[in-house]
Parts: C-alpha cells; sequence; structure tokens
DNA sequence: AGACAAAATGGGAGGGCTTCCAAGAACGCG
DNA sequence: CGCGTTCTTGGAAGCCCTCCCATTTTGTCT
C-alpha cells in the first residue's frame, strides 16, 4: 500500500480557520444551512474563493451516507451493444437529468462475470444512491441483486421474471401492433416478421404486438425468424423467411437495424420494396433515412427513456415512490411500407 | 440536511470482532498485505464470508486519497453526439481496460456550463484518479481546467491549441491520405472533400490529408465544404458542391455519416455511384455495410482508441510516464468507390 | 538455554466532513 | 431592568478505513 501524501488542498478547517470562524459555521455555510449570521456566512464564503476550497466528496459522503452518484448499468454479454446508437441516446438523457440533480453518472458495463460482480459490490457498498438497469436478458442476477440492496433500482424496459416495483418501458407492443395494422391497412395479406432474441422482454413484445395486430384482424400469424438485433441477422433471417414462403408481402422487422438487413437480403433476393414486400421496421435509429427506401418504422423516444429512468430513480431517492411509466411510440411512415 | 441513520452494514471492526483480531489484522488480511498468520487471515476471510462484508469504498479513498474510478469527459456542446455510435464504441473500449485495473468508470457529458463547472469540480476535488477528454472543439477550457488540476488527463484526439502530455490519435491525416491516393488510383481527376468542422482537429487533419495526397500527386487540391459530421449537412455540402463544380468524379467525406448524405444528394442529382462519382467514407461506422452502395472507407479502430487510452490514463495513475500514442486505420473498399 | 532477528499483532492517530448538543449572545416584553 | 426565547456558536463525537509504530510472539543459531 502506498504511502498517504499530504493532500495539498485546502480543508474545512483552514477555510474555518481563514474566516474566523470554526468548522461547524463553515459547514453551515457550505450547505447553507440556517443559523448563521450575515456576516460570518461572508466571511466563510470569502474564505472560500481565496482559498479555492472545493469540499472532499469522500469525505462528505462518508459522513452523510450520500454517494452524490447513480449508476447505469447496461448488462449485456455482447460488447458490441454500444456500436448500437440506442444506448448513447439514453445516456445523453440520463446524464441530462442526473446532471440537475447534482448527481454524478457511473457507467457500469456489465458484460463479464467479473465485471457483474464488481457491479455487485458498487451496490452493496452503496459506492451509489440508486440504480438504473438495461438490456436484462431473462432473469438475470443483477436484477435480484440490485434488488436485494434495498437500493433504489429503476430498471428501463422490464426484466425478464421479475415485476419490478419502478421502471420506464417504451410501450413495444402497441408500437408493434401499430406497425403490422400499418402493414395490413397497406393491402398486404402475408406478413411476417422478424423478432429480436426472445428471452428478451422487447423481443417478446415486439412479436406479440405483431401478433395481435393479425388476431384482430382475424388472420392467423404467419412465419417468423430470430434475430440478434443487428443487421446481419436481419439479413440471413430475411433469407430463410423467403426461403420458407415466397409469397411474403409484408415484413415486420423488430428493429430498424435487422430490417435494414432485411432490405438488403429484398435486394439481393430480386423483390422490389416496396412494390412487392413493404418493410417495417422499429426504433427510429438513424439508419432508417439512409436506407433506400427509406424506412417506415416506429419511433420510440429513446432519449425520454433515458430522461425518465433518471427522474424516476431521483424520485425514489428523495423518498418519493413514482409509478411505473410506458411510454408512448408512434409510427413514422417512409418510403418502404 | 438529511439525519444520518445507521448503515446496518457490517464494518471492518465488527468483522474483527468476528474474527477475534484486531482492526489492523483484519485490515491486512483484505488487502492482502503481508504479516499475517495464516490461521488469522483464514478466520478473517470467514468472517468477512459470514458477515457479507464489504468495505466502504468512501472511507477507503478517504484513508487512502484514492478514488478508484476514473473519469471519461465527453465535452460537446450539442447532446446529440451521443446518437453516433462513435462514443459507444470508445466506452465499451474504455470501460473493459478500468474494469481490469479495478476502476469505476464516471461519464461526464459536458454540454452546459454548469455540467463544465460539475466536472471542472469533480476533478479539483479529486473525485477521480484520472481523466480521459474527448471531443474538445477549439480550445476548450476544460482542457486547461484538467491539466491545472495536475490529475492524469489522457486526451482523445488532440485538442485544439494544447499540445498535451499524454494523448491517443487515430492517424487521421494518414488516413485521409490513403482515402483520397484510392480515389487517383481509380482514375478520378475531379476530387473533392466534404470537411468536419475545422475547429476541431480531427476536421483539420482529415482536410489535411486530402491536401496532401493531391498535392503529393502532383495536383491542386479542389473544392470544399463544411459540414458537422450528421449526414444532413453531408447532402447539403453535396448538393453545394455539385453546384459549384458539375465535373466532380470523387468525393472524400470526413466521414460516413456525411458520406451517405452525399450519396443521397448524388442519388437524388441523378448521378450513380461509383460509375459517375466515387464516394469514400470515413470511420467505418455501421452505417458504411447498409448504404446502398456499400461505403469504401477508412476503418479506424475505435475500440482501441477506448482501450488505449484507458491503458494509458491507468499507467500514468500507476506513476508511469507513457508515449503518446497514433492508432493506424486502413482503408476499406466496398463498392462506393 | 540464551541472544538476536524476524514476523505478527493491536493501539491509535489520522483522512475531511457532518451534526448533535450544550453554552453563550442577542432580543423582546412586561 | 430582569426573565424567558430564539439565534449563534464551537466543541466533540462520529462516519469507516489505512498505516505507522511500539510491543509481543515466534523462530533460528550458537
Amino acid at each position: 500500500m502506498r504511502q498517504v501524501p499530504p493532500s495539498g488542498r485546502p480543508t474545512l478547517d483552514e477555510v474555518a480557520a481563514h474566516a474566523g470562524v470554526s468548522r461547524s459555521v463553515a459547514s453551515r455555510v457550505l450547505n447553507n444551512a440556517p443559523h448563521v449570521s450575515r456576516a460570518k456566512r461572508e466571511a466563510v464564503e470569502r474564505a472560500v474563493r481565496d482559498l479555492g476550497y472545493v469540499p472532499n466528496p469522500k469525505a462528505r459522503a462518508l459522513a452523510t451516507r450520500q454517494a452524490g452518484a447513480a449508476a447505469l448499468v447496461i448488462s449485456q454479454h455482447d460488447p458490441s451493444v454500444l456500436a448500437d446508437p440506442f444506448f448513447g441516446q439514453v445516456i445523453a438523457g440520463v446524464s441530462s437529468v442526473l446532471e440537475e440533480a447534482e448527481l454524478h453518472l457511473m457507467l457500469c458495463l456489465a458484460a463479464s462475470d467479473r465485471s457483474r460482480k464488481r457491479v455487485g459490490d458498487l451496490l452493496r457498498s452503496r459506492g451509489v444512491d440508486g440504480v438504473m438497469m438495461m438490456a436484462l436478458h431473462g432473469d438475470d442476477p443483477l436484477a435480484h441483486m440490485a434488488t436485494e440492496t434495498a437500493l433504489p433500482v429503476v430498471f428501463g424496459g422490464r426484466p425478464g421474471g421479475a415485476d419490478p416495483r419502478w421502471y420506464v418501458d417504451i410501450d413495444n407492443v402497441a408500437g408493434a401492433r401499430h406497425a403490422t395494422e400499418h402493414l395490413l391497412a397497406g393491402g398486404r395479406r402475408n406478413i411476417v416478421t422478424i423478432c429480436g432474441p426472445l428471452d428478451t422482454e422487447v423481443g417478446r413484445a415486439r412479436h406479440q404486438g405483431y401478433r395481435e395486430a393479425l388476431l384482430l384482424a382475424g388472420r392467423i400469424p404467419q412465419a417468423f425468424e430470430v434475430g440478434d438485433f443487428n443487421e446481419p441477422s436481419g439479413a440471413a433471417a430475411m433469407t430463410r423467411l423467403l426461403a420458407q414462403r415466397p409469397d411474403i408481402d409484408g415484413v415486420f422487422a423488430a428493429n430498424d437495424n435487422m430490417a435494414a438487413g432485411a432490405l438488403r437480403a429484398l435486394r439481393e433476393a430480386g423483390r422490389s420494396v416496396p412494390h412487392d414486400v413493404a418493410v417495417v421496421g422499429f426504433d427510429d435509429l438513424p439508419v432508417a433515412r439512409i436506407t433506400d427506401p427509406a424506412l417506415t418504422t416506429v419511433h420510440q423516444p429513446i432519449r425520454d427513456l433515458g430522461r425518465e429512468m433518471a427522474r424516476m430513480v431521483v424520485g425514489v431517492i428523495e423518498g418519493g415512490d413514482p409509478s411505473p411509466l410506458l411510454l408512448p411510440s408512434h409510427l413514422v411512415v417512409r418510403s418502404s411500407a
């Protein structure tokens, strides 16, 4: 262990001495607590400025038992998730709200078992005041771990097995339903779907929305294939579907990346979009404007998702008990359907 | 100020008592320091397990003056940067290395003045052991702030004015040169470029690489237009360039998003790619495979950039003085050129 | 067995802040 | 002018660890 060197930074004691008051008074000024005379308050403020004093957050955290930070945990085995701009947007939303609440953001990418353990320790050691968790596959041990610690935990998208107290989710079922209804309204008859992994809630929910739309219209859901939310898997799924049912005229893909892959596969198979086959995606990622033809897709308020998660976790930290939230999505019609 | 509730979590004292040793011994076991008998070491380990003890990182940080965390600061006025998958990849790289070094990652999106101030306080208060800074425009005050704190600071991409001690950068000049040389080798004669913002080092460097290639080939650089690294700006720039010089037959775009925009503008202008006009991008983002035709582009090791930044900051934290790094990029030839 | 070196141990002093509490100052009012 | 209130104030006790150091134990060698 390294020796502890003197820090060199001014401490609250020095500020107090410089201002001619006791440490208690100085502390009260910093936390603008009452019971400080105007004169001393100003003296302390001057001393703070003169000395360039910045409170030591660790000491404060130790005394108050508050970390001054919240964690965003993204639990994913595949580290390439972040290649998806989706998380960037969530992070931006989270960050903007936490900032207002004066909380720092600890980002935890829980890919390996080792890192999951580290996240667990972070929570158990109260290294953060609250947690936001995203992208949980199946019933992730991290979900239990988080609830066990009795820390405020907000889920982004409901985790598989559990029924969490606080979560924010996109209304995936409704979104997928609208997408499929749009295909039906366009006169499509043989509508298939490319799903996300069915061990994720998103994957399941979007698949269910697709089925609901067809069943409500008195039709039987057709074939489906499962992808992993990335472009290549979408192309592969599309190819398999075409082989199974050559008469396909509509495709609902559970996200835009896979829809883009489907577009590519269709092009390679010589089908024209939207003339022969109409395609609808989900997410409204930037890629949706770039494909040719541009993707009709379900826009989801990703940034808001992050913002609301953060707002919710802040609410819980401050002692509230906010209700779960289901954010609305809406269809953006472009050229592919 | 809220009352301090009892924490309920076991402390090191309790572990020591439970194991029948002094706190010092328990501490030594936890830090696996020498001078502990086998018997007591095991007793302490058992007590830790029995009590479910997790050390309080704040207390430790206070005592050791080490935060156990590093910050990644992304300084951008426009919060939409994160829509770009670029940062996601950097984050993934950073995260994987920090994890091995047992450091937590604090993510700071310094968009507003308020948030920049908060970042400043975080650094001054030694809330982190080291900092990585990215995407600095011009001479960002944050850059000075960081160096002033005498904290290990690694820059991702050199900041504008300064000449930092530690940085990791992509060799943008060479990359842009190769891209342009590829266009030349393809027999293109009227090669223009769509630049990034010229107050960023990336923007300038890629522009310079383009110029170098042309000058080395004994040609005079042609027209250029400036974009903001997003798709629409690329399309707009392309349109302006076509208006200026209708005989364009080659375009080097400073990133893939703008290249995708250029592709769209060219299509709308009735030019065929790569027959009439060849296009080369930069970054090799996922979008490069999706465009039609797929983009020939300069692949940069984004993940490695993050990894190397983290490795470097860890190195400095541990007392080393690593040399700056320039990561190589390479051309990926697809269909657009 | 005695002398000496080496290893093991626990006491205690920080690290920098918050907050309880008791004591002192200021003030209003009859 | 005295008494009870209400503010202000500073002392001191934590919060939970790390690490120096003096002390005790163990082990080695002659």
